[in-house]
DNA sequence: TGTGTAGTGGGGAATTGTGGAGAAGTATGG
DNA sequence: CCATACTTCTCCACAATTCCCCACTACACA
């Protein structure tokens, strides 16, 4: 699965390159979407499809759930590796995300996060802050 | 089961030395990950796979619990034992850890913990003068 | 004093990340 | 239906980083 955080430059193409590690999960094909917090995420084609049937089942009534669904499935493009390991984002994602040329790329267990680097650095300090809530969660996770 | 201190260095492609004890632990592979206290978290795979499901179980609705689960995922980076018996701490995590030249190496029962020698010093003292409270809080647990 | 283990350091090879040039494919306008 | 311009894809090449191996020193134990 994935984890980890790394830092690559997309360039001029719009080309980003996935770490080595996670390439071989990605190899027979991903999907890319927009993510909560203005990421971009990447699924494996075998987890998108799983995730698609779940937002698939989600009661249409709720217009908020409505907008999510939309989100997600509209928002979606599939990408392939090039030879290179690199993955090329569709120029509406690279708005949606603020993409400039510095993006982190960071592994959250099933699906891949592409962060423009600046909102990355800058949700993670935010975060930290607050490493006291953080704490509590660890004691109810017993960890 | 890790328990000890031990005072190694970090040489200039941030390689630590694990102490030889600890090794036979972690020979199937390990993960690096952000603990509290600025201090760097290893744990054998097999304790962080349990961990990460648990991790990858909480509600991503929460926003608080979506960078917990940020902050602990995309911190972690899986390491190996090269044949010295060393791993790489990666950059961000170094910095995260503040770490420069020494650091120290503790066992934590079920994990190793790694803290820039002189934060370790600075908690330890501080922890010792506040050994009275300590005490307290350790009979409220029945131990 | 020799032998083994542990910690430290560094050199060279292989892999990874980045950029760009040319070919193939697609769209637009006459 | 053709010609042109534009985008996308494939391939090649360089630079930087990482990985793997070997060597040295220090300490412990017979």
């Amino acid at each position: 699965m994935f984890f980890g955080e790394f830092t690559h430059s997309i360039d001029s193409k719009g080309r980003v390159a996935i770490p080595a590690k996670f390439r071989k999960f990605l190899e027979k094909g991903a999907v890319v979407t927009k993510g909560l917090d203005n990421s971009l995420s990447v699924y494996p084609i075998i987890e998108w499809q799983t995730l698609a049937e779940k937002l698939a089942k989600l009661p249409l009534t709720q217009s908020s759930s409505r907008a999510f669904v939309r989100m997600m499935l509209a928002g979606a493009a599939d990408v392939e590796l090039d030879k290179q390991g690199r993955i090329v984002l569709p120029e509406y994602l690279r708005i949606y995300g603020g993409i400039n040329k510095k993006v982190v790329i960071a592994g959250i267990y099933n699906r891949i996060e592409i962060w423009d680097s600046e909102k990355w650095q800058a949700f993670k300090s935010e975060s930290e802050r607050n490493s006291g809530e953080i704490a509590e969660k660890l004691k109810e996770l017993g960890i």
